[in-house]
DNA sequence: AATAGGCACAACCGCGATAGT
DNA sequence: CACTATCGCGGTTGTGCCTAT
Protein backbone atom coordinates (compact mmCIF):
# COMPACT_ATOMS: atom_id res chain seq x y z
CA UNK A 1 0.00 0.00 0.00
CA UNK A 2 1.34 3.31 -0.73
CA UNK A 3 -1.00 5.49 0.49
CA UNK A 4 1.32 5.80 4.01
CA UNK A 5 4.54 6.96 2.04
CA UNK A 6 5.53 9.88 1.19
CA UNK A 7 5.17 10.52 -2.23
CA UNK A 8 8.15 13.07 -2.96
CA UNK A 9 8.16 12.63 -6.98
CA UNK A 10 4.17 11.63 -7.58
CA UNK A 11 3.30 15.06 -5.45
CA UNK A 12 5.78 16.89 -7.32
CA UNK A 13 4.37 15.82 -10.96
CA UNK A 14 0.49 14.86 -10.37
CA UNK A 15 -0.25 16.36 -6.90
CA UNK A 16 -1.99 20.13 -6.91
CA UNK A 17 -0.71 23.16 -7.34
CA UNK A 18 -0.23 24.02 -3.42
CA UNK A 19 1.05 20.47 -2.61
CA UNK A 20 4.05 20.89 -5.42
CA UNK A 21 5.33 23.66 -3.24
CA UNK A 22 5.74 21.06 -0.44
CA UNK A 23 6.38 17.17 0.40
CA UNK A 24 2.93 15.76 0.62
CA UNK A 25 1.48 12.51 2.07
CA UNK A 26 -0.82 11.11 0.24
CA UNK A 27 -3.42 7.88 0.65
CA UNK A 28 -5.23 6.90 3.64
CA UNK A 29 -4.90 9.15 6.72
CA UNK A 30 -3.83 7.94 10.11
CA UNK A 31 -5.27 8.24 13.07
CA UNK A 32 -2.46 10.63 14.50
CA UNK A 33 -2.81 12.63 11.24
CA UNK A 34 -7.26 13.35 11.62
CA UNK A 35 -6.64 14.16 15.10
CA UNK A 36 -4.29 16.70 14.32
CA UNK A 37 -6.83 18.24 11.74
CA UNK A 38 -9.54 17.91 14.31
CA UNK A 39 -7.81 19.46 16.70
CA UNK A 40 -6.44 22.31 14.82
CA UNK A 41 -10.13 23.04 12.86
CA UNK A 42 -11.97 22.89 16.25
CA UNK A 43 -9.63 25.45 17.88
CA UNK A 44 -8.69 27.81 14.97
CA UNK A 45 -11.46 27.14 11.57
CA UNK A 46 -10.32 25.87 8.63
CA UNK A 47 -9.98 29.35 7.71
CA UNK A 48 -7.78 28.94 4.32
CA UNK A 49 -7.10 25.46 3.57
CA UNK A 50 -4.08 26.15 2.26
CA UNK A 51 -2.53 27.02 5.14
CA UNK A 52 -4.12 24.19 7.38
CA UNK A 53 -1.43 22.25 6.89
CA UNK A 54 1.46 23.89 7.70
CA UNK A 55 -0.35 25.40 10.80
CA UNK A 56 -2.13 21.94 11.41
CA UNK A 57 1.48 20.41 11.50
CA UNK A 58 0.22 17.99 8.60
CA UNK A 59 2.37 16.55 5.50
CA UNK A 60 -0.40 16.89 3.27
CA UNK A 61 -1.69 19.32 0.84
CA UNK A 62 -4.89 21.64 1.81
CA UNK A 63 -7.04 20.15 -0.80
CA UNK A 64 -6.85 17.04 0.87
CA UNK A 65 -7.24 18.43 4.92
CA UNK A 66 -10.03 19.95 3.02
CA UNK A 67 -11.52 16.82 1.80
CA UNK A 68 -10.70 14.42 5.03
CA UNK A 69 -12.48 17.23 6.83
CA UNK A 70 -15.65 17.62 4.81
CA UNK A 71 -15.69 13.63 3.78
CA UNK A 72 -14.77 11.96 7.22
CA UNK A 73 -14.21 14.51 9.94
CA UNK A 74 -16.74 16.62 9.92
CA UNK A 75 -18.55 16.46 13.72
CA UNK A 76 -22.35 16.93 11.74
CA UNK A 77 -21.25 14.21 9.93
CA UNK A 78 -24.08 11.03 10.07
CA UNK A 79 -22.17 7.69 10.37
CA UNK A 80 -23.58 4.53 9.45
CA UNK A 81 -25.42 2.86 6.52
CA UNK A 82 -27.73 5.10 3.99
CA UNK A 83 -31.67 4.67 5.39
CA UNK A 84 -34.25 3.51 2.91
CA UNK A 85 -36.04 6.77 3.00
CA UNK A 86 -32.74 8.55 2.31
CA UNK A 87 -31.91 5.70 -0.62
CA UNK A 88 -35.65 7.28 -1.66
CA UNK A 89 -34.51 10.84 -1.44
CA UNK A 90 -31.12 10.23 -3.52
CA UNK A 91 -33.54 8.55 -6.41
CA UNK A 92 -36.11 11.39 -6.22
CA UNK A 93 -33.57 14.22 -6.39
CA UNK A 94 -31.24 12.57 -8.94
CA UNK A 95 -33.98 11.71 -11.42
CA UNK A 96 -34.56 15.59 -11.24
CA UNK A 97 -30.91 17.28 -11.19
CA UNK A 98 -28.62 14.29 -12.44
CA UNK A 99 -25.61 13.66 -11.18
CA UNK A 100 -25.45 16.74 -9.30
CA UNK A 101 -24.03 15.03 -6.03
CA UNK A 102 -23.69 18.20 -4.35
CA UNK A 103 -26.73 19.12 -4.59
CA UNK A 104 -28.31 16.15 -4.23
CA UNK A 105 -26.64 15.74 -0.76
CA UNK A 106 -28.13 19.20 0.44
CA UNK A 107 -31.61 17.13 1.18
CA UNK A 108 -29.81 14.13 3.14
CA UNK A 109 -28.25 16.36 6.53
CA UNK A 110 -24.94 14.70 7.54
CA UNK A 111 -24.28 12.99 4.25
CA UNK A 112 -21.97 14.18 1.91
CA UNK A 113 -21.99 14.59 -1.85
CA UNK A 114 -18.92 12.11 -2.03
CA UNK A 115 -21.12 9.20 0.13
CA UNK A 116 -24.12 9.73 -1.90
CA UNK A 117 -22.14 9.44 -5.15
CA UNK A 118 -20.34 6.39 -3.78
CA UNK A 119 -24.11 4.54 -2.70
CA UNK A 120 -25.20 5.64 -5.96
CA UNK A 121 -22.87 4.33 -7.96
CA UNK A 122 -22.00 1.09 -6.03
CA UNK A 123 -25.50 0.27 -4.90
CA UNK A 124 -28.79 2.18 -6.38
CA UNK A 125 -27.59 2.15 -10.29
CA UNK A 126 -27.09 -1.59 -10.06
CA UNK A 127 -31.14 -1.77 -8.33
CA UNK A 128 -32.19 0.50 -11.52
CA UNK A 129 -30.67 -1.61 -14.14
CA UNK A 130 -32.32 -4.40 -12.49
CA UNK A 131 -35.49 -2.88 -12.89
CA UNK A 132 -35.08 -2.01 -16.17
CA UNK A 133 -34.20 1.35 -15.82
CA UNK A 134 -31.13 3.63 -17.11
CA UNK A 135 -29.67 5.14 -13.94
CA UNK A 136 -29.02 8.28 -16.12
CA UNK A 137 -32.44 9.10 -17.35
CA UNK A 138 -34.43 6.58 -15.09
CA UNK A 139 -36.14 5.42 -18.62
CA UNK A 140 -36.95 2.02 -19.20
CA UNK A 141 -34.11 0.50 -21.17
CA UNK A 142 -35.33 -2.16 -23.56
CA UNK A 143 -38.04 -2.03 -26.86
CA UNK A 144 -39.95 -5.08 -25.76
CA UNK A 145 -42.33 -6.38 -23.69
CA UNK A 146 -40.79 -7.81 -20.66
CA UNK A 147 -41.55 -10.52 -17.85
CA UNK A 148 -41.08 -9.51 -14.71
CA UNK A 149 -40.50 -12.74 -12.62
CA UNK A 150 -40.62 -11.51 -9.20
CA UNK A 151 -44.54 -10.41 -9.73
CA UNK A 152 -45.30 -12.18 -13.20
CA UNK A 153 -46.69 -9.07 -14.54
CA UNK A 154 -46.00 -8.07 -18.18
CA UNK A 155 -44.23 -4.45 -18.72
CA UNK A 156 -44.45 -1.97 -21.57
CA UNK A 157 -41.29 -1.05 -21.90
CA UNK A 158 -39.65 1.49 -24.33
CA UNK A 159 -36.00 2.72 -25.70
CA UNK A 160 -35.57 5.54 -23.23
CA UNK A 161 -34.67 7.09 -26.58
CA UNK A 162 -37.38 6.78 -28.17
CA UNK A 163 -40.00 7.79 -25.78
CA UNK A 164 -40.15 10.00 -22.48
CA UNK A 165 -41.74 8.92 -19.29
CA UNK A 166 -42.77 11.75 -17.66
CA UNK A 167 -41.39 11.17 -14.10
CA UNK A 168 -41.58 13.37 -11.47
CA UNK A 169 -41.32 12.33 -8.00
CA UNK A 170 -42.00 14.57 -5.46
CA UNK A 171 -40.96 13.58 -1.44
CA UNK A 172 -41.75 15.37 1.43
CA UNK A 173 -38.66 14.67 2.78
CA UNK A 174 -36.98 17.57 -0.23
CA UNK A 175 -38.08 20.91 1.79
CA UNK A 176 -35.57 23.07 -0.55
CA UNK A 177 -36.53 22.09 -4.26
CA UNK A 178 -36.99 25.61 -5.48
CA UNK A 179 -33.53 25.61 -6.88
CA UNK A 180 -34.00 22.46 -8.52
CA UNK A 181 -34.01 22.56 -12.05
CA UNK A 182 -36.28 19.64 -14.08
CA UNK A 183 -34.20 18.32 -16.67
CA UNK A 184 -36.20 19.73 -20.33
CA UNK A 185 -38.66 16.63 -21.44
CA UNK A 186 -36.35 14.97 -24.11
CA UNK A 187 -38.60 15.34 -27.04
CA UNK A 188 -39.99 19.09 -28.21
CA UNK A 189 -44.14 18.61 -28.08
CA UNK A 190 -45.99 21.23 -29.94
CA UNK A 191 -47.39 23.98 -28.08
CA UNK A 192 -50.96 24.23 -27.71
CA UNK A 193 -51.69 26.98 -25.95
CA UNK A 194 -55.34 27.34 -24.49
CA UNK A 195 -57.21 30.30 -24.62
CA UNK A 196 -59.08 31.43 -21.04
CA UNK A 197 -62.57 31.55 -22.20
CA UNK A 198 -62.21 28.05 -24.18
CA UNK A 199 -60.80 26.83 -20.85
CA UNK A 200 -62.20 23.52 -19.82
CA UNK A 201 -63.34 23.55 -16.45
CA UNK A 202 -60.66 22.93 -13.52
CA UNK A 203 -61.38 18.97 -12.47
CA UNK A 204 -61.71 18.13 -9.12
CA UNK A 205 -58.02 17.49 -9.04
CA UNK A 206 -56.75 20.73 -10.26
CA UNK A 207 -58.48 22.76 -7.79
CA UNK A 208 -57.21 20.40 -5.11
CA UNK A 209 -53.71 21.24 -6.11
CA UNK A 210 -54.40 24.68 -6.38
CA UNK A 211 -56.21 24.78 -3.59
CA UNK A 212 -53.35 23.17 -1.47
CA UNK A 213 -50.99 25.70 -3.39
CA UNK A 214 -52.24 28.38 -2.18
CA UNK A 215 -52.77 27.47 1.47
CA UNK A 216 -49.68 26.93 1.55
CA UNK A 217 -47.29 30.05 2.62
CA UNK A 218 -44.14 29.37 1.37
CA UNK A 219 -45.14 28.45 -1.55
CA UNK A 220 -46.90 31.58 -1.86
CA UNK A 221 -44.08 33.53 -0.27
CA UNK A 222 -42.20 31.81 -3.25
CA UNK A 223 -44.64 32.36 -5.85
CA UNK A 224 -44.54 36.61 -5.22
CA UNK A 225 -41.04 36.04 -5.01
CA UNK A 226 -40.73 34.89 -8.58
CA UNK A 227 -43.88 36.28 -9.52
CA UNK A 228 -41.73 38.23 -12.28
CA UNK A 229 -39.95 35.35 -13.33
CA UNK A 230 -40.49 33.01 -16.26
CA UNK A 231 -41.04 29.57 -14.31
CA UNK A 232 -40.42 27.83 -17.69
CA UNK A 233 -37.65 24.84 -17.23
CA UNK A 234 -37.42 25.72 -13.14
CA UNK A 235 -39.66 23.91 -11.14
CA UNK A 236 -40.48 25.14 -7.81
CA UNK A 237 -41.78 22.40 -5.77
CA UNK A 238 -42.59 22.50 -2.26
CA UNK A 239 -43.78 19.72 -0.30
CA UNK A 240 -43.77 19.44 3.23
CA UNK A 241 -46.41 17.30 4.36
CA UNK A 242 -48.11 14.01 3.41
CA UNK A 243 -50.63 15.16 0.61
CA UNK A 244 -49.64 14.15 -2.93
CA UNK A 245 -51.48 17.52 -4.40
CA UNK A 246 -49.20 20.01 -1.90
CA UNK A 247 -46.77 20.96 -4.23
CA UNK A 248 -45.50 22.37 -7.16
CA UNK A 249 -45.75 25.65 -8.55
CA UNK A 250 -48.29 25.70 -11.57
CA UNK A 251 -47.46 28.65 -13.71
CA UNK A 252 -49.65 30.36 -15.76
CA UNK A 253 -50.05 28.03 -18.76
CA UNK A 254 -50.20 25.37 -16.71
CA UNK A 255 -53.10 27.04 -14.80
CA UNK A 256 -55.13 28.08 -18.22
CA UNK A 257 -54.46 24.46 -19.73
CA UNK A 258 -56.10 23.18 -16.01
CA UNK A 259 -58.95 24.72 -17.12
CA UNK A 260 -57.82 27.27 -13.86
CA UNK A 261 -57.55 31.37 -14.18
CA UNK A 262 -54.76 32.36 -12.82
CA UNK A 263 -55.75 35.90 -12.67
CA UNK A 264 -59.13 34.86 -10.87
CA UNK A 265 -59.16 33.43 -7.08
CA UNK A 266 -62.44 31.38 -7.51
CA UNK A 267 -61.91 27.84 -8.55
CA UNK A 268 -64.49 26.77 -11.58
CA UNK A 269 -67.15 24.00 -10.16
CA UNK A 270 -65.93 20.51 -11.49
CA UNK A 271 -67.83 19.18 -14.06
CA UNK A 272 -68.64 15.85 -15.50
CA UNK A 273 -65.51 15.20 -18.41
CA UNK A 274 -68.45 14.08 -20.73
CA UNK A 275 -69.32 17.72 -20.97
CA UNK A 276 -66.07 19.09 -22.24
CA UNK A 277 -65.91 20.32 -24.94
CA UNK A 278 -62.51 19.89 -27.30
CA UNK A 279 -61.32 17.27 -23.85
CA UNK A 280 -60.72 13.74 -23.93
CA UNK A 281 -61.79 11.68 -21.37
CA UNK A 282 -59.31 9.16 -20.29
CA UNK A 283 -60.86 6.89 -17.64
CA UNK A 284 -58.77 5.64 -15.16
CA UNK A 285 -58.39 2.26 -16.76
CA UNK A 286 -56.73 3.90 -19.81
CA UNK A 287 -54.71 5.46 -17.22
CA UNK A 288 -53.28 2.40 -16.10
CA UNK A 289 -53.02 0.55 -19.32
CA UNK A 290 -50.95 3.19 -20.72
CA UNK A 291 -49.18 3.29 -17.46
CA UNK A 292 -48.07 -0.30 -17.11
CA UNK A 293 -44.93 0.50 -15.16
CA UNK A 294 -46.14 2.77 -12.32
CA UNK A 295 -43.52 2.16 -9.75
CA UNK A 296 -44.68 -0.43 -7.25
CA UNK A 297 -43.32 1.50 -4.26
CA UNK A 298 -46.48 3.93 -4.60
CA UNK A 299 -48.84 0.94 -3.84
CA UNK A 300 -46.76 0.76 -0.50
CA UNK A 301 -46.49 4.25 0.61
CA UNK A 302 -48.77 6.54 1.22
CA UNK A 303 -47.84 9.85 -0.30
CA UNK A 304 -44.11 9.52 -0.45
CA UNK A 305 -45.49 8.50 -4.29
CA UNK A 306 -42.80 7.36 -6.95
CA UNK A 307 -45.23 7.21 -10.32
CA UNK A 308 -44.02 6.75 -13.95
CA UNK A 309 -46.05 7.51 -16.25
CA UNK A 310 -45.58 6.05 -19.31
CA UNK A 311 -47.04 7.99 -22.33
CA UNK A 312 -48.33 5.72 -25.79
CA UNK A 313 -50.98 6.01 -27.92
CA UNK A 314 -53.43 5.97 -25.51
CA UNK A 315 -51.92 9.37 -24.46
CA UNK A 316 -50.96 11.14 -27.06
CA UNK A 317 -48.62 14.22 -25.77
CA UNK A 318 -50.60 17.38 -26.13
CA UNK A 319 -50.41 19.89 -23.82
CA UNK A 320 -48.76 17.77 -21.54
CA UNK A 321 -45.61 18.94 -22.37
CA UNK A 322 -47.27 22.04 -23.36
CA UNK A 323 -45.05 25.21 -22.78
CA UNK A 324 -43.57 23.88 -19.79
CA UNK A 325 -42.75 20.32 -18.39
CA UNK A 326 -44.50 21.67 -15.17
CA UNK A 327 -47.90 20.83 -16.51
CA UNK A 328 -46.86 17.12 -16.38
CA UNK A 329 -46.44 17.76 -12.64
CA UNK A 330 -49.84 18.69 -12.46
CA UNK A 331 -51.10 15.32 -14.62
CA UNK A 332 -48.95 13.07 -12.70
CA UNK A 333 -50.49 14.56 -9.45
CA UNK A 334 -53.73 13.41 -11.27
CA UNK A 335 -52.41 10.36 -11.87
CA UNK A 336 -51.64 9.80 -8.63
CA UNK A 337 -55.02 10.69 -6.91
CA UNK A 338 -56.62 8.48 -9.35
CA UNK A 339 -54.45 5.50 -8.63
CA UNK A 340 -55.17 6.48 -5.06
CA UNK A 341 -58.53 5.85 -5.47
CA UNK A 342 -58.47 2.84 -6.85
CA UNK A 343 -56.24 1.66 -4.22
CA UNK A 344 -58.33 2.52 -1.89
CA UNK A 345 -61.41 1.64 -3.49
CA UNK A 346 -62.69 5.08 -3.94
CA UNK A 347 -65.54 5.78 -6.62
CA UNK A 348 -65.08 8.73 -8.23
CA UNK A 349 -66.12 10.34 -11.47
CA UNK A 350 -63.65 12.70 -11.70
CA UNK A 351 -61.65 12.51 -14.56
CA UNK A 352 -58.76 14.06 -16.01
CA UNK A 353 -59.15 15.98 -19.24
CA UNK A 354 -56.41 16.18 -22.20
CA UNK A 355 -56.28 18.38 -24.89
CA UNK A 356 -55.90 15.98 -28.29
CA UNK A 357 -53.32 16.43 -30.05
C1' DA B 1 -5.93 -22.70 3.19
C1' DA B 2 -5.16 -20.08 -0.91
C1' DT B 3 -6.74 -17.23 -4.38
C1' DA B 4 -9.60 -14.59 -7.46
C1' DG B 5 -13.31 -11.56 -7.99
C1' DG B 6 -16.64 -8.36 -6.31
C1' DC B 7 -17.79 -4.70 -3.52
C1' DA B 8 -17.82 -0.50 -0.58
C1' DC B 9 -15.69 3.39 0.39
C1' DA B 10 -11.90 6.67 0.96
C1' DA B 11 -9.04 9.43 -1.54
C1' DC B 12 -7.21 11.58 -5.62
C1' DC B 13 -7.36 14.20 -10.01
C1' DG B 14 -8.80 17.53 -13.27
C1' DC B 15 -11.51 21.23 -14.37
C1' DG B 16 -14.45 25.21 -13.95
C1' DA B 17 -15.88 29.02 -11.08
C1' DT B 18 -14.75 32.60 -8.12
C1' DA B 19 -12.13 35.86 -5.42
C1' DG B 20 -8.20 38.56 -4.78
C1' DT B 21 -4.41 41.32 -6.53
C1' DC C 1 -8.48 43.36 -17.76
C1' DA C 2 -5.23 39.71 -16.84
C1' DC C 3 -3.22 36.69 -13.89
C1' DT C 4 -2.98 33.71 -9.88
C1' DA C 5 -4.63 31.26 -5.96
C1' DT C 6 -8.16 28.87 -3.96
C1' DC C 7 -12.37 26.46 -3.63
C1' DG C 8 -15.86 23.21 -4.92
C1' DC C 9 -17.58 19.65 -7.70
C1' DG C 10 -17.88 15.41 -10.47
C1' DG C 11 -15.42 11.57 -12.28
C1' DT C 12 -12.15 8.13 -11.43
C1' DT C 13 -8.87 5.23 -9.05
C1' DG C 14 -6.95 2.60 -5.31
C1' DT C 15 -7.29 -0.07 -1.10
C1' DG C 16 -8.91 -3.40 1.95
C1' DC C 17 -12.54 -6.45 3.25
C1' DC C 18 -15.64 -10.18 2.19
C1' DT C 19 -17.16 -14.18 -0.19
C1' DA C 20 -17.17 -17.85 -3.45
C1' DT C 21 -14.50 -21.32 -5.54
Amino acid sequence: MVSCDIQEGLGNKMGHQCCRKQKVKRGLWSPEEDEKLIKYITIHGHGSWSSVPNLAGLERCGKSCRLRWINYLRPDLKRGSITAKEERIIVDTHRILGNKWAQIAKHLPGRTDNEVKNFWNSCIKKKLIAQGLDPNTHNLLSTNYKHNNNNDAWKLSYHSHQQPTSTFTVNSQISDISSMVMKAPPIPFPMIPLAPDTNPPLSHEFSSILTYEYQNPRTQAFLESTASQSSIGSVPIFSSTSHPSEFGMLDESCMWAGGYDPTQSIIPEKKQPEQQVGIEKITSHELTSAGQNMDASFETSNFDFDFDFVESTLLPCGMYYNQSPIDQLAWDSWALQEKKNDCCGNDTNISPHRNKV
